[in-house]
RNA sequence: GGGCGUAUAGCUCAGCGGUAGAGCACCCGCCUUACAAGCGGGAGGUCACUGGUUCGAUCCCAGUUGCGCCCACCA
């Protein structure tokens, strides 16, 4: 550290003024590109790619929370002299951008389908440009040190040919297939959907007993669903229904003929222990079915309206219920009237309507050996979940995975790259390959679930399959930050098409990242969910307008224990700000007493209470670098803390005035001592608090920028 | 139906085998050589309940109750 001439301390205002400072500061900063990153220094490789936000509008509270921990992390590498590498980018959201401009579109009175396919994807790139832009202006306001010339799109040009490339390759290792299933269905959204997108509740529904015939009588809660039975099911040992199996039940209100058929499915204690099929409707009957050899009637349409049986026909699902209910009365087939029942219902996870397991022709990938692999690869510690807790977790899911149906009947997202040919060819085409022409030929109309192309992510980025030097360099990530409530949509997907994509380069380097750290929710100030029905969304840019971006991020930061939620309210803000504020004047009080940053007195000639703040400083410091392996963010943070308030401000600023005042070498000592402490304090604050960290530092010092200088 | 977590000051949370901590809120006094966005002082908790282990438990163990979360194709 060479020694400065005092800087102009009368310059600053006895106020921290985020707003001054902020701006000017990020901008310099982009400008001079210490964001960037090179592919090719021989600086140990430090990446964390952005969880790409949704192009649905804008970043929310969780947003800054998530990207505060991923910039401190990368500031502080960057510091310490790692090749540092924030990759930024979006994701295109599929459903959920899909659903936005449909909403967009409904206040004009018009659907999609007024505009067609073509008119609407354009519509939808129209949406995304404005909330691209968006989103990029508050992560500039946030402090993001991203290395923004690599920002990346999920549906831009090069990822668009990532996503057929892996697609290919799957299909032609059996990992991907069409098949007819049952899957959950959304009728308002009109697209299949996987597993995880579906939300279970408790809902109160009504189990109602029908009697198809005196000794068959079977229970349900969806009533409608008789009009599309094909058989009733007992167990085989059941002894009370031997001589029903292989005999033939009339179905009420339609008059056909099914059979009564033995599965093992079926549990006798429940209910008569009789059990309608079926099998176009219902995910266990349609294995029973598939067992049993039934047809699959389906009676419904994809909106969810009955779509035979005469009287039933062009009527909603709900209202078919009552109806086909109040018809079965009327022949005295309901045995128990409307009883209580309360069952776990399927929600979809965007529009909340009730889903419907129907039976369709999808795409899927077989997760069997890939989900083993993104398993092993926790099992046996070539990737680490942080916290530990959160393991259990992850092998419950990924040990158990159902195959992952990956096709989506919407129009926003990557189109499934598989061509249909007059005679039943099916031909998947890769981004190089001919696309089949001649008459007949046409491709899938299904998009490719959004996660698919997002799993692509930590490599798609780093310009996967060619080996860039970006790649190389950066290959697997370092550390992955995201929510544990994505765990099994983001993070288990990343983990399965990284090792199996590059699988080439053995396990070790396969994997996508080393570390996953797993941070909360944002929550209110009383610890409660934000949400629009609760009203307690805030706004991040109305707290950075009005408290400062560090104030926001240190706040965030300080309520950062790992894996946990963070509650955060205005007060606590505030409380930030003021501690902004207090670091400002410490430095202000520094800078009036001719602090500066120089080689300090040997030992002897130092002070007790000087000695007594070194040695706390770097106590601190080192607790600070020990909680920062271990993603201790609130702890940290409070080490900072107290040690600047408690400690430095109360004691030791106190204690100089006297040693200051004397003048001599007395105030000498303490204006290199003061000028020490806050170098370092400023620079361990960097990666937390970089603009108001930076504004004093350079003061203090006179030089160029915090960004890249050493690490205490 | 499984699995997990949690219960500490008015609120939100740390913590720890040896007579309880922070921030905010609250009370009393202060414009004191940076900071009233501040300074000094203070009040406030039988650490959910019941047992057990221990010289000693808020902390470990068991059970109870409350709350929360995740997973789940019993009609």
């Amino acid at each position: 550290m060479t020694d400065t001439s005092p800087a102009p301390a009368a310059d600053l205002p006895t106020a921290f003024a985020p707003a001054e400072v902020e701006g000017t500061l990020y901008e310099r900063w982009v400008q001079r590109g210490y964001f960037e990153a090179d592919d090719k220094s021989d600086r140990p490789p430090y990446c964390i790619v952005i969880p790409p936000p949704n192009v649905t509008g804008s970043l929310h509270l969780g947003h800054a929370f998530e990207h505060t921990l991923i910039d401190a992390l990368i500031r502080r590498r960057r510091m310490q002299g790692y090749e540092a590498l924030w990759m930024p980018g979006m994701d295109h959201a599929g459903i959920a951008t899909q659903n936005v401009v449909e909403r967009e579109l409904a206040r004009e009175g018009l659907s999609r389908h007024d505009l067609g396919r073509e008119a609407f994807v354009q519509r939808v790139w129209q949406w995304k440009v404005q909330s691209g832009g968006q989103i990029s202006g508050q992560m500039r306001r946030l402090g993001d040190s991203v290395a923004w010339s690599r920002e990346r799109f999920t549906m831009d040009e090069g990822l668009s040919r990532v996503v057929p490339t892996i697609f290919k390759r799957l299909y032609g290792d059996g990992l991907i297939y069409r098949a007819e299933r049952i899957i959950n269905w959304c009728v308002r959204c009109h697209t299949a959907l996987s597993d995880i997108e579906v939300e279970h509740t408790e809902d109160e529904g009504e189990l109602i007993s029908i009697r198809y015939d005196d000794e068959v009588v079977v229970a349900t809660t969806r009533a409608e669903t008789m009009l599309g039975d094909t058989a009733v099911a007992v167990n085989p040992d059941d002894e009370r229904y031997q001589h029903l199996v292989g005999t033939e039940v009339e179905l009420p209100l339609t008059g056909r003929r099914i059979p009564v058929v033995a599965d093992p499915h079926v549990d006798p204690e429940f209910g008569t222990g009789m059990v309608k099929v079926t099998p176009a409707h219902d995910p266990n009957d349609f294995e029973i079915g598939r067992r049993h050899n039934l047809p699959a009637l389906t009676i419904m349409d994809e909106l969810g309206v009955i779509t035979a049986h005469g009287p039933f026909q062009g009527l909603d699902r709900f209202e078919a219920r009552p109806a086909v209910v109040a018809a079965l009365r009327e022949q005295g087939r309901i045995v128990t009237e409307k009883r209580p029942w309360v069952h776990a219902v399927g929600h979809c996870s965007r529009c909340k309507t009730v889903v419907e397991p129907r039976l369709s022709l999808q795409w899927f990938v077989r997760v069997g050996p890939l989900a083993k692999a993104a398993g092993d690869a926790v099992r046996d510690g070539r990737v680490r979940i942080h916290p530990k807790d959160m393991e259990p977790r992850w092998f419950a899911w990924v040990d158990n995975m159902h195959d992952w149906c990956i096709s989506r009947q919407l129009w926003w997202g990557h189109r499934i790259p598989v061509w249909y040919g007059p005679n039943d060819e099916v031909v998947c085409v890769g981004p190089d390959d001919e696309v089949p022409s001649g008459d007949g030929w046409t491709q899938d109309e299904d998009v490719l679930d959004t996660w698919f192309s997002s799993a692509l992510w930590p490599f798609s980025t780093l310009g996967w399959p060619e080996q860039t030097a970006a790649m190389e360099k950066f290959y697997p990530n370092q550390v992955l930050v995201t929510g544990y409530d994505i765990l099994f949509f983001w993070v288990a997907r990343m983990m399965m098409f990284g090792l199996y994509a590059n699988a080439e380069f053995g396990p070790e380097r396969a994997i996508p990242f080393s570390t996953v750290a797993l941070h909360g929710m944002v929550r209110d100030a009383r610890g409660k969910k934000m949400s629009k029905s609760f009203g307690n969304v805030v706004d991040p840019m109305d707290w950075m307008d009005a408290y400062g971006s560090d104030a926001l991020r240190f706040t965030l930061a300080r309520g950062a224990n790992p894996g946990t939620d963070v509650p955060i309210g205005e007060d606590w803000v505030q409380a930030s700000r003021n501690f902004c504020n207090k670091l400002w004047n410490a430095t202000r009080f520094a800078l009036l007493n001719g602090a500066r940053v120089g080689e300090l007195p040997r030992a002897a000639e130092l002070s007790a209470p000087d000695r007594w703040i070194l040695s706390r400083l770097h106590t601190t410091l080192a607790e600070v670098d020990a909680l920062y392996e271990d993603f201790q963010f609130a702890k940290l943070t409070e080490a900072i803390y107290h040690f600047t308030w408690d400690e430095f401000c109360d004691w030791y600023v106190e204690l100089a005035k006297t040693p200051l005042s004397r003048g001599g070498t007395d105030a000498e000592r303490t204006r290199l001592v003061l000028g020490h402490v806050l170098d370092a304090l400023l620079r361990v604050l960097h990666p937390i608090t970089p603009f108001v960290s930076e504004a004093l530092w350079t003061t203090l010092t006179g030089r160029e920028t915090l960004v890249t200088v050493a690490w205490p």
